[in-house]
This record gives C-alpha cells, structure tokens and sequence, in this order.
DNA sequence: GCCTTAAAATTGGGCTACCCAGTTAACCTG
DNA sequence: CAGGTTAACTGGGTAGCCCAATTTTAAGGC
C-alpha cells in the first residue's frame, strides 16, 4: 500500500480575510459528519451496515483518528452509529442530520425564543398532566406533592435556582409512564431554565405559583385527566401574561 | 508533582461473566462528562466562567487531551459549552444533563415505544395543525399540499421511504412559525421513521392515509385552528387503530 | 504615570505514532 | 468436514508534538 500522495491538504483555515463576525469556526469533525451523511444520503451505506474502519477512512479523507472519533462521538450520542469496540461501526439509522440541526435544541436566548418553548412546552406539558392523573403511582404523586409543599419554605435564592419549578414540572413528566414524553419535557425544562426562567415570575408572586401548581396536584391526586389538563392549561396561560407583559 | 492518587482505574471491562446482555460498555469520555457535571453542580463553576484549561483537567483527571476534547465536544454540540480556540472554554449553561440524558431520543425499537413516541407526536403535531391553520403563508400551504397530490401518482417503494408522510408532517411543522416546535416534531419524526414506521400503514390504504391527511390540508388552508386541530386528531387516532391492532 | 505596542506564555485544534483488549476470520489440524 | 487455535483487524485510549489564535505580560514612548 503505497502511501505516495500525501497532498496533506488539511489544516485548511485559509484566507478568513475581513470577517468581523465572531467567526463561527467550522471545526473539523463537523465536514466530517457531512462526509458520513453524504455516504449515506448515497446509498452507499445502509441502515445496519458496516463503516469502513477508522483506519480506512483516515486514509480516504485525509484526517487524523481522534478527529473522525469525534465525529462517530457525535452521532454515537445521537444514536446513530453504534461502536463496538473491535467489531466495528454501524449505521444505526436511515438519516442522518445536519451537523447544525445535530446540535440538539440549541436555542438563541431571546423574548420570541422564549415565547416559541412556552408553546411547545404547553402542548406537551398539558398533555403529560392528563396522562399523569390516570397513571401516576402512589409515589409518584408524592414526588409531585413534595415540590408544592416545599413552596412554602423556601428562601428567594432558592427560588431563584429555579429547582422547585422545575423538580414539580419533571415529576409530572415521569409520572406519566411514557419515557419518550419525559425525555421531551425534560429537555424542554432544561433549556428553558437556561433561556428566562429567572426574569419570568416576580419573586413576590409565589402564592400566585402554587396557587397555579395546586389545581395540577389536585386533579392528577383525583385521577381525573380533563381537570389536570384544564388545570395545567390555566397554569400556562396564567404565567404566560406574564411573559407577554414583559415584551 | 506527586502522581501519587491515580484514582482513575481505567478501562475496566471486569468480570462481566454472566452478562449475556450486549454490554453496553461505558465509555470514557462519559464518566469525564460526569465529572465536569460534578464541577457545575458543586458550584464550583458558574454559567460563563472559563473552564481550567485542557492540560490542567487532564492532569486532574489524569485523562488523554483526546478523551477531554470527546466529551467537550458532546457538551458543545448541545451548546452547554463554548470553545473558543486559544480563549479556553466556556459554560453556557447553568445545568449539565446526566450523559444518558444527553443522548437525545435515542430509542428502543420494540412496540410500546413506538405508542410512546405516537402519543407525543400526537400531542405536539395537533398544536401544530392548529397553529399552522393560524399561521401559514401560501407558500407554506403549498409544501403542505405537495406530498398530497404525490400521493395520488405513487410507487409502492417511495411509499415505503415514508418520505410523503414524512414531508407532509414535517411542512406543517415548518408552517407553524414556531421554529422550537418545528425542531421538536422533525426529531420525533425521524425517530419514527426510524422506530418502526414500515409496519404502520399497510401498502394497500394510502387511500386511507389521503383521507386522513386531506381534512387537515383543507382546514389549514381554510384557516380553521379549531378544525385543524380536530382533523389532525382524527388522524392520529386513525392510525393508532392499526398501530395497536398490530400488537 | 499612562497609554500604546510588541513579545511571550497560554490555549484549543489537529496530527502522528503507539499500545491494549475484544472481535472476526482464516487456517490448520484431527 | 467439524472444531479449535491463531493471526489480523478494529475501536478505545495514551503520549507527545506542531500550529494558530488569544491573552497576558512586559517593554517603550509620550
């Protein structure tokens, strides 16, 4: 195996002239990622199939291995390609996204973003509760109880830290025995504790928060779904005059 | 510099003698995801503090640069951290998921997470029939209806791709405006894709399908949120008959 | 003294070359 | 031809290096 050519064309960061932005700085394991996607777009590689070794593909795009091993890492998480160490790559999936659309649900942090997560959160936390009334476990409706009484005593910082809110919302979400659902919420929760949480509520209004969260409880406790949803409804509809007051 | 705790013992695949499960295998670059989640928690780190630098996580950790690099790239993909070449690396948020909820909807395949990921579609999508019959510009309507017609003119194995399902759902998804929600659906719809899509519908009832799809065309383009949402309900309560028919 | 500017230390991006252990496949026996 | 042994291959991990962008520091100049 003749390894002649060596054009070494990499480490191409080349003229960048007169960009004032930020430079987004396209890393490299990024055009690998297209590199993959494009094998599969064409064809080439099938849902189950086998990747080239690593040693292969080095070879064939003229990186280094740590650099394709990130790229694998990312869809790896994605869920994509599975490793198995000395057994080799598999595609694990019939698409495979765009190295933007792969950044999860990375999120700008603006009011309009804001507004857009309240909406989708909406949509499924209204759901989730409905489910959580006709499924919830008794220990599970006391992991939703728990947070509301910890309402009571709380310290601004604490509130502020954002946990009682979110541990409320997360408990309803594991309550309603679908893990994709959870998995939603969740990551739903998250990003919006990054984006706003802290600028939503007033501090002052914490009986306002649990005179929203208590109807929830109730209605899930009772084991009636249409109430938990309406009251869940009426939660997000109340904090999200809120919301639209601040614009 | 006395290397003396070495508390790390690394690649330990031990024993795993009984285990006739695929063992999964728990990768390095994971635990080291942990520990930075355990330096965000304690508090020793704060959202927008530069991380130490990757020579001094590594003697701390007395882990490999690369393995470092995997699991900062895992973080900064998510947007949890920001690299910025010769600036070091920042936290761009004030929580770090568990790794196994990093991995995003990565999904079992058996049949009750399918009805999972149906019913939150099913939750998110009605939403986006309503907000898209609010929303759409023509242009949108008209990617809505494209995949309609499609369906009238149609070979048994573009039909099996799914990528007219695919592309209607997704266009509605893109019609609601709410860029967040689109996100939300287009994963869950790969996903589905994915999971188990073939043996949804069978190849006979596209008839069937255009029924279903063409009530949520005509109320998003007559404008009826109300309707949309009704029509998209019906569809998914439709198609769960045969989802769950297939148990 | 204070601001400007140039040099030096630091930092992440990337590469090459290794070693290791599990997996796979070829091969060689009986 | 079956069965077991071995050799090749594969991904996981490490070490050490260079490069360019970035900070930080120090040297000048006013």
């Amino acid at each position: 195996m003749a390894k002649t050519p060596r054009p070494k064309k990499n480490r191409k960061a080349p003229p960048d002239p007169a960009l004032f932005t930020p430079i987004p700085s396209v890393r490299l394991y990024e055009t690998i990622i297209e590199q993959i996607a494009a094998l599969v777009h064409d064809g080439q590689l099938n849902k189950g199939d086998r990747f080239p070794s690593e040693r292969r593909l080095q070879e064939q795009w003229r990186v280094s291995r740590p650099v394709l091993r990130e790229a694998f890492r990312a869809l790896e998480i994605q869920g994509i390609v599975e490793s198995r160490p000395g057994g080799g790559r598999y595609l694990r999936a019939g698409r495979i996204p765009h190295p933007a659309e792969l950044r999860g649900l990375r999120l700008a942090d603006d009011r309009e973003t804001l507004l857009n997560l309240w909406q989708v959160r909406e949509a499924v936390e209204v759901r989730a509760a409905g489910l959580a009334a006709a499924h919830a476990s008794r220990a599970q409706l006391a992991a939703i109880g728990r947070p509301l009484r910890m309402l009571e005593t709380m310290t601004p910082e604490a509130y502020r830290r954002g946990d009682v809110n979110h541990d409320f919302h997360a408990a309803i979400a594991r309550a309603t025995g679908n893990p994709v659902l959870e998995q939603v919420i969740l990551d739903l929760l998250g990003r919006f504790h990054e984006t706003g949480f802290k600028d939503l509520p007033r501090p002052d209004d914490w009986s306002g928060l649990q005179a929203d969260h208590q109807p929830v409880y109730d209605a899930i406790a009772a084991g009636d779904p249409g109430a938990a949803e309406n009251a869940m409804k009426a939660h997000f509809a109340s904090l999200r005059q809120t919301l639209e007051g601040k614009r």
